[in-house]
DNA sequence: TGAGATAGTATCGACTCGATATCAATTTAT
DNA sequence: ATAAATTGATATCGAGTCGATACTATCTCA
């Protein structure tokens, strides 16, 4: 019983390998770095509070000093876009290129991923999501650093109506598909509840 | 529906940032870098048929070369030991020095993911690593590298006795310790079997 | 016995990464 | 209102990763 956690640990690691093996080599195609790719399939997923450079150091756990090095490769070949915030002029937003995109849909990353999950059952997929994701939610609260997740799970977002929904933290509408994004600032809303021990 | 396996795969990225990140802090500690800590978590756990420079490089996807320069560093610092196989003179075989088992054991590692994943219940955790084993071992058919697996799910072993186990592979006799051990010719039981769709 | 395969090491150049320092914009305290 | 602290980002430097290439030693097998 004991070291089942360990064993699941185990099956992650292998999996995070084969994952990165696979990004070095589609990578290496276009002259990328693995993390090049990683900063890419986050701006891809990334909500409009969390497209900085600063978020993404969180995201990847690196500092933000070798983040920047990596944005500045990605801006010389064009795969991203950089543009100043109107607000706070210190910060500085990004976004994939049309370039950018395009070269990640070509590179098939997903490809291998998706065949192997296939048959999969979505009830079974729903399982793991749900207790991987009660994981992930608890690791990040524990390590302390910034909380990564979209809307769904978030304590912050409620629907106003059929197509609108709303931010309390950022106290912003939000579209649907903005809804589905990845946020920096997630906060969950039922995580390890007592009922579930 | 079609999106679920996606988000599966967004949680595992973002699981595997915060692995790293966190390795990146232990080893920080020490002047090692992450995959200094990612080799000697292997051999921690690779079995005897698996405990060289190659079955590494495969494990972690990098060239042998590249593999070849962190096991100089790790022997250098006296984490690791190196010993020629009796039988094949080009074959290095390694393990962890007592010294590198320490470490690991003192570095906190899996204090983390154990508390994190305390409140799951043993059926989840189950559910949980039945899935993504199959999926780990999908992937890892289809790209085509070395397969890495324990013998509990391995088509060549099988129980002699009581205490005693064998691999049909190898031809040789395996404890039970063993048997939980990481092999590199590991060759999935019953992977997607076609009752599973 | 000799050709080819396999396991590992050495070298080199491009790049990552953290540490540190610096700068500009914003917020907070007084 | 203004000084101090904070925040977001960039620049520089050194140690080290990583793949490509070339090389040695050993083993296999025909």
């Amino acid at each position: 019983m004991l070291k089942d956690p360990l064993t699941l640990l185990g099956i992650l690691d292998r999996l995070a390998n084969l994952l990165r093996s696979d990004m070095r080599r589609v990578g290496g195609e276009s002259g990328l770095q693995v993390v090049h790719l990683q900063a890419m399939i986050y701006l891809a997923q990334a909500n409009r509070f969390s497209n900085t450079p600063q978020a993404l150091a969180e995201y990847l756990g690196l500092t933000k000093g070798t983040v920047s090095q990596s944005l500045l490769l990605l801006d010389r070949n064009n795969l991203i876009e950089r543009y100043q915030d109107g607000e706070d002029r210190r910060i500085v937003r990004l976004r994939l290129s049309s370039e950018g995109e395009e070269m990640l849909r070509v590179s098939g990353l997903h490809e291998l991923w998706r065949s192997s999950t296939r048959d999969l059952s979505a009830n079974r997929i729903r399982t793991v999501v749900s207790a991987l994701r009660d994981t992930l939610f608890r690791i990040q609260d524990e390590a302390g650093g910034s909380n990564f997740g979209t809307c769904e799970t978030c304590i912050h977002w409620s629907r106003r109506s059929a197509r609108a929904y709303h931010c309390e933290w950022y106290g912003e509408r939000l579209s649907m598909s903005e809804s589905r994004e990845l946020c920096r600032t997630h906060v969950p809303r039922s995580t390890y509840l007592p009922e579930d021990r």
